[in-house]
DNA sequence: CGCCGATAGCTAAGATGCATAGCCTCCTGG
DNA sequence: CCAGGAGGCTATGCATCTTAGCTATCGGCG
């Protein structure tokens, strides 16, 4: 009978079973004895492959902003204009509401972290590159990607936290947000008014 | 010597005592223990008065999410339109980063909690009053109210979890952010028709 | 004025959970 | 084959939440 038997563990695969821990019953159940049973050790084992707890939820957060930032990346293929703006924007919602726990575990370590901070760059990067096609570029395109951001993080933000009580559908003001965000970016350009032939040059996709 | 000085506490005191914590060290720091030594009573002490940590946790939630919607119904008096819209984001942000450990403790304690809806609702009544100055009701100025809450929230997270990083000036980015919000309402209701169509002609898969 | 019950404090103790220390076994490379 | 590192373990200490049970204080009522 093999006392001890090597379970082959690694630092990727403890976050793996701690990621999949938080989206099953919630960030405040991700403690290192729940992941130790998961993957079938004692707890202290696992320092073995990570240093703590708070190192393992920074992993956590590191691997979820990538995951995010691959999604972007994808939506936004081959795309451009207004029509890659609403599929980035879609993409980010859609990947909050199917890992709502993983993206509340985004906005706990923020600061301080490089690999965290690099995650991010991905992200506003691929912001930057679908406003390069507005001719948006320096500080006014770092305006406009902050201000995209925000609303994409905002509207997953509240409606993964059940901030949005009341009965009207969400998608539907998810698009309005989307509009709003086309709308404000032609602004910047200095049309003022929103024209249905300016919004339809790129492909049909949009309206 | 009197042995048991009876300090006069009650709930509204810890909670004082408890945000005041958190606007210190931070939300992380927050535990009883901690609350205990501040308002000078032993840990368990604290029970007589509040429902353990977690209820701690709820009623701090609320008093934010309180404070904060008196923040923005005094932004908006004796204002209209733009300048109602423009002063209530403002204050929004403001308000986020006058309390940033407070303000993040708002999305932790999301559902479930009915005076933290109530709270809740008071955001929401101030902004769909704001909007009823824009001839916006019922479910149009529910998508819009959402919007700008979402704006809002979205960018004050952002900010204040150090998630901009690059240099240029976040007043800058967030008066954008504040254009494309009123640009945005100019064309809602086309936007929210276009909305309704596109949707009952697809059949509205998320992705 | 004194008592008496409710209230608000206390200490003690149990349950979890993080983390460190130190040991033991397995596997690999030479 | 055998040496040593890597990866597992148990034991232990410490912090925290929480419950249980005791005691002192205070305000109202006889």
């Amino acid at each position: 009978m093999s006392k001890m038997p090597r379970v082959g563990l690694s630092s990727d695969a403890v976050v793996d079973v701690a990621i999949e821990l938080v989206d099953d019953v919630g960030l405040d159940a991700l403690t290192l004895a729940a992941v130790a049973v998961r993957v079938g050790v004692a707890a202290p084992s696992l320092y073995k492959h990570i240093d703590g707890l708070g190192e393992l939820r920074r992993l956590i957060a590191v691997r979820s902003m990538s995951e995010l930032a691959d999604r972007l990346t994808a939506a936004v293929l081959g795309r451009s204009h207004d029509d890659a703006l609403r599929q980035l924007m879609l993409a980010y919602r859609t990947y909050a509401l199917e890992h709502p726990n993983r993206y509340a575990a985004l906005p706990q370590h923020p600061v301080s972290d490089p690999d965290l901070a690099t995650a991010g760059t991905r992200v506003v990067d691929v912001i930057l590159a679908v406003l390069g096609a507005y001719q948006l570029d320096g500080p006014e395109a770092i305006h406009a990607a902050r201000s995209i951001r925000a609303a994409a993080h905002g509207f997953a933000a509240l409606q993964t936290a059940g901030g949005f009580q009341l009965a009207e559908d969400t998608d539907a003001s998810y698009e309005l947000l989307i509009h709003m965000v086309i709308a404000g970016l032609l602004h910047i350009r200095g049309s003022v008014h929103l024209d249905r032939q300016e919004r339809s040059a790129s492909t049909g996709a949009d309206e």
